[in-house]
DNA sequence: AGTAAATGGTAAATGGTCAATACAATAGTC
DNA sequence: GACTATTGTATTGACCATTTACCATTTACT
C-alpha cells in the first residue's frame, strides 16, 4: 500500500476502527455505514469516510463499506506483512498489565519477551511471555528480531534502557515514564505519562465545574 | 488566577515543568533559564516561555526564573486550594499501576479510593488506599467528595461504570479502557487507550525504518 | 559611555487537524 | 422517472500548536 503521509491522528483512528470493525464481525452484518462507526466512536461520519478516503478504500454506495474487506485493508496499512515483534521492559504492574490486556488480541503484534531485573521474576512466565533479566536487552532483541519495546521500569532507569535498546536496534519506543528520553531520529518514540494525563483531567474537570456552578 | 484559556497541550507542559523544576529544587540552585527547562524536556525554549507567558509568569532577566515562585505559581493554575480526591474504579494490574506509580507524589491530588468487584480484593487496603466493591461507588464518592475516577476495569464494564460515575457527581474522568464512553458534557472525559497508542508506534516505526533503509 | 551577549517578551507566519458545508454520482425504491 | 440514502470529494473557516523572527532589557566588559 503506497499511501504518501497519514496524520498522527488519522492513524489512531484506523486502529480504533478496526478494533471496534472486529467486535461488530461476529454479528450476522456484514456491512457498515459510516454514520454506524461514527456513532461507535463519538465522531462524524465524514471524519470516518476522509480517513477511508485516505488510505484508498471505497465503500459500496448501498450497503456500506464490507467490514471484512475494511479490517483487511486497515491490516494492509497499518500492519507490516510478518508482523512485529513486541518486548515489555519492566514487569511490574503496569508491565503485566500491558501484557494481559494485549493477550490474543493483536495477530501481527505480539509481545514475545520482558525484562526485569528483579531475580524472582527472570526466567519465569507471565502470561505465556518470557522474562530475562536487563542484562539481556540486546541479545534477545536481536536474537528474535524484536522492533517495538515498551518501557514501564522505574524513571531513573529510562534512558539507560531507551540507549541500550537503541543501539539494540530497536525501531519503536513507547515510553509510559516521565522521564523525557532523548534517542536517535531514527527510532520512533512516543512518549506518555500517567501523571500528567491525571492533572489534566484535573485541571479540565475544576475548569468545567467552575463554568457550569 | 485568572488565565482566558490554556490550550490542553500547555496544561500537559505546566504539569512537566513542575514536576521537572521540582527534581531540581533541591539543589542549591534558585532560579532557572528557559533554556534550561527546554533542554530536560526536549522542547525549544520559546515554547517554554510561551507557556509561561500564558499564565502570566515573568522571569528575571538575567537569572531566569525563581524556581520556587514558579512551581507556587503553576500550582496557583492547576491546583485547587483544597485539593482534589480521586478513585480508582478495577484494582487490577493496570489501577494498581496507578495508585504505586502516584504514592506521594501530588499532595492535591490523593487517591483516596478503588473499586473492585472482586471479593478477595474488597476490604482490603493495597499501598495505602481501602478498596471498596463497586456497588458502594456512588456512596463513597458522595461520602468522600471525590471529583475524580479512573477507569480501569474491563472494557465491557465501562459503560455502566461511566453512568454511575457521573450520577454520583463525579466531574473528571480518566478512561483506560477502549471502550469510547458517553458522558454528560458537564464531566470533562479523556480517553487512552494503551493498544491504539502500541500500533501507532508500530505504524510510524514501520514508516521510519522504510525511509531510512 | 559604548557595545556585545544573553535572555525574556511578544508578534507573525506556518502547518496540522477538524467541523461544517456543499454537491455530484450512484444505486436502490416507489 | 423522481426520490432517497449513501459515498466520495472539495472547500472553507476556525482553532491550536509550533516555529520563526524581532524587540527590549539587563549585564558584563572594554
Amino acid at each position: 500500500m503506497f499511501v504518501k503521509h497519514l496524520p498522527h491522528k488519522t492513524v489512531e483512528r484506523l486502529s480504533q476502527y478496526r478494533r471496534t470493525l472486529l467486535l461488530i464481525l461476529s454479528k450476522e452484518k456484514t456491512h457498515v455505514f459510516s454514520h454506524e462507526i461514527a456513532q461507535m466512536l463519538h465522531i462524524t461520519p465524514v471524519q470516518v469516510r476522509r480517513d477511508l478516503m485516505l488510505i484508498g478504500y471505497s465503500g459500496n454506495l448501498r450497503k456500506g463499506y464490507d467490514i471484512k474487506e475494511l479490517i483487511e485493508m486497515i491490516g494492509k496499512i497499518i500492519d507490516t506483512e510478518k508482523g512485529q515483534k513486541v518486548a515489555v521492559v519492566g514487569l511490574g504492574n503496569l508491565g503485566k498489565a500491558f501484557i494481559s490486556y494485549f493477550k490474543g488480541k493483536r495477530s501481527k503484534l505480539t509481545i514475545v519477551a520482558a525484562f526485569d531485573n528483579n531475580p524472582y521474576k527472570i526466567d519465569k512466565v507471565y502470561d505465556g511471555v518470557p522474562c530475562f533479566h536487563v542484562d539481556r536487552i540486546s541479545e534477545i532483541i536481536k536474537r528474535d528480531n524484536i522492533s517495538i519495546a515498551i518501557i514501564t521500569v522505574p524513571s531513573e532507569q529510562a534512558p539507560v534502557i531507551a540507549e541500550t535498546l537503541v543501539l539494540a536496534g530497536i525501531k519503536g519506543i513507547l515510553n509510559y515514564t516521565p522521564k523525557p528520553l532523548n534517542v536517535s531520529p531514527y527510532v520512533y518514540l512516543e512518549e506518555y505519562d500517567m501523571i500528567t494525563s491525571l492533572e489534566k483531567v484535573a485541571f479540565f474537570a475544576k475548569k468545567n465545574d467552575e463554568r457550569f456552578k
